[in-house]
RNA sequence: GCCCGGGUGGCGAAAUUGGUAAACGCAAGGGACUUAAAAUCCCUUGGGGGCGACCCCUUACAGGUUCGAGUCCUGUCCCGGGCACCA
């Protein structure tokens, strides 16, 4: 028996990380590997606080699939890069007083050190970052493909201001009206924004869905973002001819539309107020605009509103019904204008008894008060439609108003256009020039990248445009097209168009000419398996599918979807709520590496939950995974070639390959450890293992625990690097081998178990069974009427 | 309000998808080793009853289907997430 030398996991991790770099053992051969798998996971934005724990949950979920992948033979690709552009690293820089340029790089130096520590199988050669004018040159390229093929134009359009931080806010960034950063009431402001077409892609992006891999409660979230609702367009004629169109999806409540609502800020509100409503009028639409977008949504308080004194023919009843204005019809949905059934709809129902309106009930839904919300009604007072069911009635009432042009049937999206400009510093310049003569004129791409000026002043302020705004020596150029007098946008670019894209670039981050290489494309993409957090679910990840769509029809890429499979993981909470620094209950990795190595770490966070549903981090559970670890290390260390084996043990190992195997293909890696666990207390039963019975499992840890599986590989003799081994194979035969215990019970009782030989026949157990002692106490004497008996695992005998 | 998840020991969690509820781990208690402590190893540990072999109860709550329900169905209550005057 040898020494155990001690296990240390900081001097031997540091060994491996190492030797991993010596070796270029994490770096495949992107021309001509044979098996390429693509193991993407979503890569950080570099805060000045590090890497955090939810980083380091994500990541080691997502590598252990790598390396296992890896394992089973593919030519895994596993890079990681930095989303480093945005308003986060802005805030942040504005608050520290320096450039963002110098802090970013700072922070990334600090990413990558960690992320080598915890032991990502990173190849570090395609390293990438979003604030590289080489990575974000390409960024503006998408955006100059997206100009030309009319996929991206201008519009003005409201956003949230801050009056006391000067800067425009994106929408999650405003909480309950209130600037989430100094809590200033938020602003409504009308400011011209690029935006991109996403919405020609509505019907597509949803389809897509049903086709790809993706985890159900992420495909869920972007469902309803997308917001997909079917009705139709009805037509309301005002005696001056105005044809006012709203959007429905209820033509069936057609005849109960009692008043019409306009959005006010809808076009046709100032031609159709009659004379002496102007002033009433004029002045609710002032009111309204100095609301905050927020508070003006947030439904449940008392309605407002104001007659505009003139009608329309309601085109079902060809009554003439008033027209209001109000705000809690809005703009941008629809055609910003409906009409309003109170008896079927609870916010109309609500306005009209407010403003003391007409309600009409049209459809009878018995036991339901007014208003009535269900589609499964029978009509009534609707003329000839009387009777008819809802559904039918609705295509059938389209149909009618059809004849006449009134109608038209419609689907309609609660997806908006992608609004991609900031009126910021920190971010890819939207490369277009604006010239008197041309028009807006997209950089040339012989001119990109744009480069970002590196300036001292990029405070955003009061004016609401961006800071470049105010460097003349950078914004005035010559046109492109005609050499006149020219200024470029000063306005940047969302920081999810650049990751909207990043998986592109990663092959081919060598190459300089171009986005990304037609062959490294062909070979690597789409990405073979992407893991991250559902909070992305309708952010990134629909943009990087619209993204890849557009290139895709335009020829640049062979495949419409980036991401065919992608896995939500967990959260990961602390406490009971999620980490945060208000709450102080932010884990820092740093300080558990340091103490407990980085393979008890990642096998701790991956023991503490299901991967996919995250779990609540308590640290005093991490010393079971260690004490793992050591036992495993002390018998690698003392194992004995002449040690007898049971067939038990024999049994127990292929079973345990077959559990490993099939839970870590599908990320339950929590019950994939368990099971490593059992195998090694069975193990301890004997006197010594022996090498074939441990190097099996040392393979199978070391997607876990890469460092300790190298070193235990390399004690026991093993060649190269673990990572060159393939993932063991088990014997279904040996798996099920030996006895089995089977439940007893009489009349749905459980009465007694019984240690059987597997696949036993029906009629040999029922004998065991009533010779048994406890079982011959429930049926002595009595006739067994019914046998329900489940092969090597119940036998339920019903007298 | 609408749409997804979820509710199992003191704690984190398992449960072959309708078949022995609580695997694995933590914590706790007891024991071995030790002058002692740490570490390590062994035993016990869902609740209740009985000296005992054993018996009864238990997966948020109330019903139902079934030989059999943590798992399926109906209703209710909580917790987490998303959307939200979206017509």
């Amino acid at each position: 028996m040898r020494n155990i030398p001690s296990y240390d996991p900081s001097s031997l991790e540091a060994k491996w990380q190492a030797r991993w770099v010596e070796r270029h053992t994490n770096e495949p051969d992107l021309d001509r590997a044979a098996r390429p798998f693509y193991n993407l996971m979503m890569f950080p934005y570099p805060s000045a606080e590090g890497l955090h724990v939810g980083n380091m949950f994500a990541f080691t979920g997502a590598d252990i699939y790598g390396r296992f992948k890896r394992l089973q033979g593919f030519d895994v690709f596993e890079p990681i890069g930095f989303d480093a552009f945005g308003i986060h690293s802005e805030n942040y820089a504005l608050q520290v007083g320096k450039n963002p340029a110098t802090l970013i790089p700072q922070n990334i130096a600090t990413f990558r050190r960690q992320l080598r520590q915890f032991g990502g199988m990173y190849d570090w050669r395609h390293e990438l970052s979003t604030t590289d004018p080489a990575y974000y040159k390409w960024t503006q390229w998408i955006f100059v493909q997206l100009f030309k093929a009319g996929l991206a134009y201008k519009k003005r359009a409201a956003v949230n201001w801050c009056p006391k931080d000067k800067t425009v806010l994106a929408n999650e960034q405003v909480i309950d009206g209130r600037c989430e950063r100094c809590g200033t009431a938020v602003e409504q402001r009308f400011l011209d924004q690029w935006f991109f077409r996403i919405t020609d892609f509505a019907e597509r992006l949803l389809a897509n869905l049903d086709h790809i891999d993706w985890s159900a409660s992420t495909k869920t979230l972007q469902r309803n973002w997308i917001g997909r609702s079917e009705g139709a367009e009805l037509i309301f004629e005002t005696p001056s001819g105005k044809k006012i169109t709203v959007f429905t999806t209820r033509p069936d409540t057609v005849f109960g539309a009692t008043y019409l609502v306009l959005a006010p800020e809808h076009p046709f509100v100032d031609e159709l107020t009659a004379v002496e409503q102007r002033p009433a009028v004029k002045a609710y639409q002032r009111e309204v605009q100095s609301k905050d977008i927020v508070s003006r949504r947030v439904g449940d308080k008392t309605k407002t509103g104001v007659f505009i004194g003139s009608y329309a023919r309601n085109p079902a009843t060809g009554e003439a019904i008033p027209i209001w204005v109000a705000d809690y019809v809005l703009m941008e949905y629809g055609t910003g204008a409906i009409m309003a059934v109170p008896a079927h709809d609870k916010r109309d129902f609500e306005f009209a008894t407010q403003f003391k309106l007409p309600i009409r009930q049209v459809v009878e839904t018995p036991g339901e008060p007014l208003p009535s919300v269900s589609e499964d009604g029978t009509l009534m007072n609707s003329g000839a439609f009387d009777g008819m069911p809802g559904r039918d009635a609705a295509r059938k009432i389209v149909a009618w108003l059809a004849e006449r042009g009134l109608a038209t049937p419609r689907v309609q999206y609660r997806l908006h256009d992608w609004c991609i400009s900031r009126q910021r510093y920190w971010g890819p310049p939207i490369p277009i020039i604006y010239c008197e003569k041309c028009g807006a004129v997209p950089v040339p791409e012989k001119d990109l990248p744009v480069e970002l000026p590196l300036i001292d002043d990029f405070r955003p302020d009061d004016t609401g445009v961006s800071p470049l705004a105010r460097h003349e020596e950078w914004y005035f150029v010559k046109c492109p097209q005609c050499g006149g007098e020219a200024r470029r946008e000063t306005d940047v670019s969302d920081t999810f168009l650049d990751s909207a894209w990043y998986h592109l670039r990663y092959p081919s981050t060598e190459f300089h000419d171009q986005p990304f290489d037609p062959a490294r494309t062909t070979k690597w993409l789409p990405v073979s398996s992407y893991i991250g957090g559902n909070e992305h679910a309708v952010l990134h990840l629909l943009y990087a599918r619209f993204i890849c769509m557009v290139l895709n029809d335009l020829g640049h890429v062979q495949f419409d979807t980036p991401y065919p499979k992608f896995r939500a993981h967990g959260l990961i909470i602390k406490d009971g709520a999620k980490m945060s620094k208000s709450r102080g209950n932010v884990v820092v990795p740093d300080t558990y590496i340091h103490q407990w190595g980085a393979d008890t770490f990642r096998m701790y966070l991956m023991f503490l939950g299901p991967f996919q549903e995250g779990g609540d981090f308590r640290d005093e559970g991490i010393v079971g995974i260690r004490r793992f670890l050591e036992r495993l290390w002390a018998m690698a260390y003392q194992t004995s070639d002449t040690a007898s084996v049971t067939a038990q043990a024999t049994s127990k190992l292929h079973q345990t390959i077959r559990k490993v195997s099939s839970d870590t293909e599908s990320l339950q890696y929590n019950t994939a450890i368990a099971a490593m666990m059992e195998y090694v207390n069975v193990l301890k039963e004997q006197d010594a293992a022996r090498t074939d019975q441990l190097t099996p499992l040392i393979v199978m840890l070391a997607p876990y625990a890469p460092h300790i599986a190298e070193e235990l590989w390399e004690a026991l003799g093993g060649k190269g690097s673990v990572f060159e081994q393939c993932w063991p194979s088990f014997d279904e035969r040996l798996a099920s081998a030996g006895d089995v215990e089977i439940a007893v019970q009489v009349n749905g009782k459980l009465r007694s178990r019984l240690t059987v030989r597997r696949g036993l026949p029906q009629q040999e157990a029922v004998e065991l069974a009533l010779a048994d002692e406890s079982v011959k106490k429930y049926v002595d004497g009595i006739k067994v009427k019914k046998v329900i008996y489940i092969q090597d695992r119940l036998l339920n005998l019903l007298v």
